[in-house]
RNA sequence: GCGUCCAUAGCUCAGCUGGUAGAGCACUCCCCUUUUAAGGGAUAGGUCCUGCGUUCGAAUCGCAGUGGACGCACCA
């Protein structure tokens, strides 16, 4: 740097006011004070020989008060100094080792450098590995290096920091202070990384299809709207890949495609909602729901499996067992056992209301009877599915892009899978007749004009598409940030997204 | 959108029925070279979220606003 200029604090997140000001003024002299000792505070590079948590492992056995002769060089952030820098607790991303910085051993240079260490700057150390009389595995320095002098204290070291609006705007330093956000965030890379390579091990083949879309189809939800400049044309974010793989399962791209990407819902903000969120769509020639069924249990108890090594989760205090088989059940069969109601016997929408009234519940009055099949489902069913359970079977008049049941009308061939009574999966025998598929879209368009702004949209050239013909084909979707929650055992789907969508401050 | 709760130093938090604010950590200086939430001593650090009101006097009480957390609703 040219000249540290003791420039006024500008506002800042997370360090504002005179207290911090003046902290951060005091640093910005320590990078003088370096200077004159001819040391660059932001230099290019550092040949680092050993990470914290390896060091950790392979001197396990080194007794308390032992030695060695082996040199290391290892780097990280100062998290904590004691005895006037004497002992360095020094954070790597795999963990945590003491560097002992004792007169015998450090020149004077070195002792000056020393002297304008702070707790936040990111340091490296050349020594050799001892552990000392109380038992601490420590790099007894020779040699230490500024990596990255610090402007800006850290939150306090053994608190924390706990204020969950600053974790979210400020993920850095959530980071850099919470070893469990570290762990979540890398446990959902893993997790990613295993469903990826659980489908193109199952010879599925990754797709990419458009996030920006001039009609926002695939599923019911308020979309985002964009504009393109250079066409003059409103656009949408997707809300759903799904009329997009289907078209690829047209032209036989793959017998078997999948997408795992971020869909955009114009919508609430909650525990279990972001307006960006990662799905997971996968489709297949030649299969049905009950192909995808399969599918769901194999990949979520292998994931598991291979990510946490075991089947037995724990979600907010509630055992989980992954182990495959999951339970089957229809929706009519479950409302049946859980509420009493046979709708199997039911046949007009109005006796279906009536039902629903006796039971306590209130359908609105232009219900039919899958509608309120399906809410009474939601409303006394739901959240009793605590393990994992695939609810087959759904009402026709909600499910405009599924097959008609093949041994009933009024019903589609759709399952959802629950875990601790989320919506984990959603999976269709896909519509392929195109005479069909119309007919579904005109009356989501009649419910449009109804006033339901989230019905689908009528996409013309997927039903021309599907005129060409479409192979009988199952398809799955997967809420990819809901099952990272259930598998990290995260209370918010913000501690599972590092930056989780927040109002601008 | 509705309800409940919250907002005080960089961080974590006290602050009672109204009398112009405290602690610990961090920072600065001093002591201390085998500590690990190190220790001892001395400083410094505040628009008590914002505005209006009540009052002789407001961090404290009231109203409004802003931001946040949680719950409900919405999200097939």
């Amino acid at each position: 740097m040219e000249e540290a200029t003791q420039t006024p604090l500008k506002t800042n997140e997370h360090a504002e006011g005179q207290s911090a000001s003046r902290i951060r003024e005091t640093r910005i002299q320590k990078l003088n004070a370096l200077k004159e000792l001819n040391i660059e505070p932001y230099p290019y590079k550092f040949e680092k020989t050993a990470d914290n948590q390896t060091l950790q492992e392979r001197y396990q056995e080194l007794p308390a008060g032992e030695e060695t002769t082996d040199v290391v060089r290892v780097a990280g952030r100062i998290m904590a100094m004691r005895n006037n820098g004497l002992f360095i607790d020094l954070q790597d991303t795999t963990g945590k080792i003491q560097v002992f910085c004792h007169k015998e051993n450090l020149n004077e240079e070195y002792l000056k450098l020393l002297k304008l260490f702070d707790i936040g700057d990111m340091i490296g150390a050349t020594g050799t590995i001892r552990r000392t009389p109380r038992g601490e595995l420590s790099v007894k320095s020779t040699a230490i290096e500024m990596l990255s002098k610090s402007l800006l204290p850290l939150p306090e070291k053994f608190h924390g920091l706990t204020d969950k609006e600053i974790r979210y705007r400020q993920r850095y330093l959530d980071l850099i202070m919470n070893e469990d956000t570290r762990k979540t965030l890398r446990n959902r890379s893993l997790i990613v990384s295993a469903i990826r390579k659980y489908f193109l091990d199952k010879g599925f083949l990754e797709v990419e299809t458009p996030m920006l879309q001039t009609i926002a189809g695939g599923a019911a939800a308020r979309p985002f709207i964009t504009h393109h400049n250079a066409l003059d044309l409103e656009m949408y974010m997707r809300i759903a890949p799904e009329l997009y793989l289907k078209r690829l399962i047209v032209g036989g791209l793959s017998e078997k495609v999948f997408e795992l990407n971020r869909n955009f819902r114009n919508e609430g903000i909650s525990f279990k909602h972001n307006p960006e969120f990662t799905m997971l769509e996968a489709y297949q020639a030649y299969a049905d729901y009950h192909d995808m069924m399969d599918l769901v249990e194999d990949l979520i108890s292998t994931v598991a499996q291979d990510v946490l090594g075991t089947q037995q989760i724990t979600y907010q205090g509630q055992e989980l067992n992954l182990a495959r088989p999951w339970k089957r059940l229809t929706m009519i069969d479950a409302v049946r056992q859980e509420a009493g109601l046979d709708f199997d016997a039911i046949e007009s929408n109005k006796q279906a209301f009536e039902a629903a009234k006796n039971i306590g519940l209130e359908p609105e009055a232009a219900w039919g009877w899958g509608k309120i099949l399906e809410y009474v489902f939601e409303e006394r069913v739901e959240p009793k599915m605590i393990q994992p359970v695939h609810i087959i079977d759904y009402p026709k008049e909600t499910s405009p892009l599924a097959k008609v049941h093949r041994n009933d009308p009024r019903l589609v061939e759709r399952f959802e899978t629950r875990i601790y009574g989320w919506e984990v999966s959603n999976a269709f025998s896909e519509l392929s007749n195109p005479l069909d598929q119309r007919a579904r879209f005109e009356a989501q368009l009649e419910a449009r004009e109804a006033g339901d702004d989230e019905a689908h949209q009528l996409d013309e050239d997927y039903v021309h598409a599907l005129e060409y013909g479409m192979p009988p084909t199952g398809g799955l979707g997967i809420g990819i940030d809901r099952l990272i929650m259930l598998l990290t055992d995260s209370p918010s789907i913000r501690d599972v997204i590092a930056f989780p969508t927040m109002r601008p401050r």
